[in-house]
Parts: C-alpha cells; sequence; structure tokens
DNA sequence: GTGAAAGCGCTAACAC
DNA sequence: GTGTTAGCGCTTTCAC
C-alpha cells in the first residue's frame, strides 16, 4: 500500500511534523534526526504525494498553456522555451491545445482556472477581450503570449512586427514592385491586425497599389498557404509578404513546384519566422524577419511566476522584438 | 474567498453528499433538490476545486508525456493527437522535455510519477532498461511510445521501420548505387538500432560497399544534420538514407547550398518522416517514408487509458508501419 | 431521496 | 528542537 508520512514518523520515532519539515527544510531539525527521517524514508521508499502537497497548500506548482497549434514549431519552440525555464523554478506545464477554436479554448480555460493550475500562459485564438476576460476568474494569474487584446487588462509578451513589415513593403517597392501582397493568418488576431496595418500603411506610403484583394487571410495553420498564394498569384502581384514561417516553407515549396523562380515573376518575399539554426541554408534568397521565438517562451515563464508569486505585481506589456534579415547580407552558414 | 461545496450546501438547504452527488451524477437526485442546487452553483459562482477531488480520489486526471523534443514537429505532431485524444475523455497532458538528456529524464520520470499524474506516456533517450524500471514505482501506468527497450515489461506504441530502410536500400542498389550512407539518429535509441540493423542487412544483401563509414550518427536533433553530410560526403558516397525528417530538411538545403543537385552526384535519397500536408510539395524528388505520426499519438493516448483504467490489463506491443513513397509514383498534389 | 460524518496525506499554527 | 492537532474541499459509507 501507499506509505504516508505518518509510516515514515512511526518509524523513525518522530512526529509528522519533524518528517515534514525534515524534507521542506521549514525548520531546524538536528542532525541526529534528519538521519533517523532520512532513514526511514530511504528505507520504506517514500515520496510525499504530490496532490496532498497541492491540496494542503494550494499550490500546484503547475502552469498552464493553451496554444492555438502544439505541432507549429514556433509554438512548440516557445512552449519548449517555457517548460525549459519552469522546471528550473521547480513548476510543471500542462499544454492545451485549441486548433485555432474558440469553443476549445473557452473549455479549457474553463478546466485549467478550476484549480488545476497556478497561472495560465494563453496564446488566445479570441477576439473578444470581454468575453476572455468573463472566463478568467478574478485574480487568476494571467499572461498572453504572441497575442494581445486591445484592453490591456492582463500583462503580456508579444513581438512588434509593425517595423519588419512596413520595411518589408519599402524594400520591395525600391526594387520595382508595384503590386505587393500579404499572406496573412486569421483575421481577428492582434498579430495578423498589426501586419495588415503596417502593410497597409506602407503600401499607402510607398505609392504602390492599394487594393484589398492583394491580402489573403489564411487560417493560421500551414495547410491554408496554397490556396492563399493561388489567390495572390491570380492577382498578378510582383512581391509577396508571407507573415508566418510554417506557411513560408509551403509557399517556397509550391512557388517552386509551380516553376515560378523567385526574383523573376516575384520580385522578393519576405518571411516573418522563428530562428532555426538551418534557416539561412533555405530562405537566403529572401528577406527574413526572425522572431525571437525562444525568448517569448522565456519571457512568458518567467511573467507568470512574477504572477503567480506576487498577484498584484504591476501589469507589463513586454514587446519584443523581431530581427531584420535583408537578403544581401553576408551569407551567415548555418554551423 | 474561495466558494465551496458547504457554501452551496448551505445556500441550497441541502447536504454536501447531495451537492457532490448532484454534480457528479453519482446517485438519483430528485428534480427538484438538483434545481436548487444548480442555482445554489451559478448563484455563487461555484466550480469545484481539482485539487482537492483528485486528493480525495486519487485519480489526478493528468498523463504526464516525456519527450525528448518538443520543438521538433515529429513529436509536437504525437503530442497534439495524444492531448486531442486524452482531452476526450477529460484527461490533461503535463509535458516535460529532455532535450535527449538522460538525466532530465531521470528528474521527470521521479517528479512525474510521485503523485502527479495517473499514468506516464515516454519517449525514452534512456538505453538502460533496468536503470529506467527502477525509476517506476511498481505498477504505475506508463506506455513507451516512439521508442522501446529490448526487454518488454511496459506496452509500447511504435513503427516498424526495419522493412522501409531495407527497401530504400535495394531501391538505391537498383538505380547503380554502390556507396549508400546512412544518416541515423542517436546510437542508443531503439529506432537507430532498428534502422541501422535494416540498413546493414539490405547492403549486405545488395552487394553494396559495406563500411561503418557509411553509417553517421546524429544527435536526434535536427542541429547535427550538416556535419552528419560533410562525413557521408567526404566518403564519397553515391546514395543517401536519412533517418529523420527534421534532418532531412537541413539535409535538403545543405545539398543544395553545395550546389548538389538530387540524382546527380548523388543518386537518391530517402527520408523518414512525418506526414505534412505539403510534404510533396518539397521532397517529390526522393523516396519518401511516412510515419503514421497522428496515429501514433492516439495509440498512445489510448493504451495509457487503458492501463490506467485496468492496470493489470495485457502488456500490449502496439507496432504501426510507415508508408512508403517511391518518387516514381504519380504526384498527388497536396491538398 | 437525503444527511452526517469520516477521512484522503499533508502543512503549519500553537504549544512546550 | 520537537510534538499535537486542526483542517484544506471533497467523496463516499453508512444510516434512515
Amino acid at each position: 500500500m501507499k506509505v504516508t508520512i505518518s509510516d515514515v514518523a512511526r518509524l523513525a520515532g518522530v512526529s509528522t511534523a519533524t518528517v515534514s519539515h525534515t524534507i521542506n527544510g521549514t525548520r531546524y531539525v538536528s542532525g541526529e534526526t534528519k538521519d533517523r527521517v532520512y532513514r526511514a524514508i530511504a528505507e520504506l521508499g517514500y515520496t510525499p504525494d504530490a496532490s496532498a502537497r497541492s491540496f494542503r497548500t494550494g499550490k500546484k506548482k503547475t502552469i498552464g498553456f493553451i496554444v492555438p497549434d502544439i505541432s507549429n514549431k514556433f509554438f512548440g519552440t516557445i512552449i519548449e522555451s517555457a517548460e525549459n525555464y519552469l522546471s528550473t523554478k521547480g513548476y510543471h506545464l500542462i499544454i492545451a491545445n485549441t486548433k485555432e477554436n474558440v469553443e476549445r479554448e473557452e473549455t479549457n480555460l474553463r478546466l485549467l482556472t478550476a484549480g488545476l493550475v497556478d497561472g495560465l500562459l494563453v496564446a488566445s485564438t479570441m477576439d473578444d477581450f470581454r468575453h476572455f476576460d468573463s472566463l478568467i476568474p478574478a485574480g487568476f494569474p494571467v499572461v498572453l503570449v504572441d497575442r494581445n487584446f486591445e484592453t490591456k487588462k492582463f500583462p503580456s509578451v508579444s513581438v512588434s512586427n509593425f517595423q519588419p513589415i512596413y520595411r518589408s513593403v519599402c524594400r520591395l517597392s525600391a526594387k520595382g514592385c508595384k503590386r505587393v501582397g500579404l499572406i496573412a493568418g486569421l483575421p481577428r488576431l492582434s498579430t495578423t491586425k498589426e501586419r495588415v496595418s503596417a502593410y497597409r500603411e506602407a503600401v499607402a506610403d510607398c505609392g504602390l497599389d492599394c487594393d484589398e484583394a492583394l491580402i489573403s487571410y489564411g487560417d493560421s495553420m500551414e495547410s491554408s498557404a496554397p490556396a492563399c498564394l493561388d489567390q495572390l498569384l491570380s492577382q498578378n502581384c510582383d512581391g509577396i509578404i508571407v507573415c508566418q514561417g510554417l506557411m513560408a516553407s509551403v509557399i517556397i515549396a509550391y512557388l517552386r513546384q509551380k516553376d515560378l523562380m523567385l526574383s523573376q515573376n516575384l520580385m522578393l518575399v519576405s518571411f516573418v519566422d522563428y530562428n532555426v539554426q538551418s534557416y539561412n541554408l533555405y530562405y537566403q534568397q529572401v528577406d527574413q524577419i526572425v522572431q525571437p521565438v525562444e525568448e517569448i517562451g522565456l519571457a512568458a515563464g518567467e511573467e507568470i511566476l512574477r504572477r503567480v508569486e506576487a498577484p498584484d505585481s504591476p501589469v507589463f506589456e513586454r514587446v519584443l522584438t523581431s530581427t531584420y534579415k535583408p537578403y544581401e547580407w553576408p551569407k551567415a552558414a548555418g554551423n
């Protein structure tokens, strides 16, 4: 049967309090007593029961992470670096995948806030802040990751993509492009909105063709890439900006299949993506916008623990910046 | 403050037992009483506390998954489909990342089996079964995923790659290759061992050059790909088999950078990888070995719940098979 | 058809 | 320097 703290106490000839304090280092215990306790623990093969402990203390030592798409390497990498940081601090990570589906997010929000985790990291697929907010119990620690709401009630960790997208358009314009297309994600997402508005502004500033049909909205998952590209090609665009790394890979391949060489029919393509060691190998012929993906995960981990430990600490918006890599740069061979 | 089951009971004018049974449907409650309970719950905004419940029942409704590399799409996809199935059954998924590091796996094994989860899915990076086994409390539900041990004590879900690798070698041989190289993963992994032995057997059977230097072991992460490729190229091989999808992408790019066209200096390349919708676009010029990644995740989910619910059910080894896609096949356009 | 009450294993006052 | 003990919120046996 299960061996409990009382079994240990009995065998060691001490009280359960002493055993507890010995294990947790929460008060002084004499060397000799410690010894007896540890010996008893070893002999019985005792392991403190995590759920009894959580129940008692109210701390679960667990953070939830609601993501739109685990299999997307962008989020996979964020999860990885968040988990890496959290495990360092003795926390576990519970993952929930929404597949960009609002109901799934609702369900998970409800389940995870019901005493399962100490805090929640959310890359939300919702656009209705009021609704999102209504699903979070008052005072529950939440940090928004990658995606924001207009209303800045919750702390967030995100990436600014306005400037790089603006710059992409300018560079395409300078190369002679007149009709620059944009392949964006789900229209409701803050990241999409920000990129689209940067695009619109730059297109106007550069005097390029300003045509809503040049903006193609995908569903933020890779499968929508070909359709988006087809739409843009049918619009005779001569430059393309792809707002997502996963889609970008597909786009490149699809272009190649269609025998449309880059810098020929199409002047230039810019990507927004995560930084992979092998990245340069693939895409050296195009501009890259590299997001600081590991840092997002790390920052997310730091912020959520800050809020878990001090729920009333000030609400920060942490905005990280992407790196813009123009394609003329000297090639830095991976490895 | 926190609202508990007693608050609800008091407001509804019933006992906590009735509230509990109403919520859980564990015994008959009259319609009228139910109503009162639900009204009280709504009024107070009551949510049952998950950790109290776990503590009481001993069921956490949580499965742990120890993976070597979350950011690898192969595992990302397995996690995704496992999570998908588990959430369907009311279970949550705790992720732990080992980065192919044995100590990290040990730590996580210890932490997760200490009352945190009901069962454990593990894609182990260990090769010492005895050691692994010693870290699992007797009777604790465990299912091995993707990677096996020689000793078949634990149930497992894995993929057979012997036949496809054997076939790859044969096909390269038929194309005229004499020196076929293999880019494998960590030598200690069962998947690597199985693939290497298929390779060795086929090389012998086909009368190809049999040279240990033609086998290049990576670390099962993408960053080792270029070094592996360089090693093989220095061996003047005329065909290459890449045992991992992540590495394969890097290899393709690296070959292109080196201006080595496929089917020119190198006769053919085969990949072992997951099935992505866009896959055909990329790699149509090579044979593909497509692993049933979603099914691995699903099967893993099914198996672990079976064991959680019936710890003494028979130990199954579930072996799934990959799909071999020769490159001459008529192209099935993605989508 | 419903209630009373005993714990699950642990931590943390409070006591000495 | 260590022991006693209440109680975290819930489920479930036993009782009526």
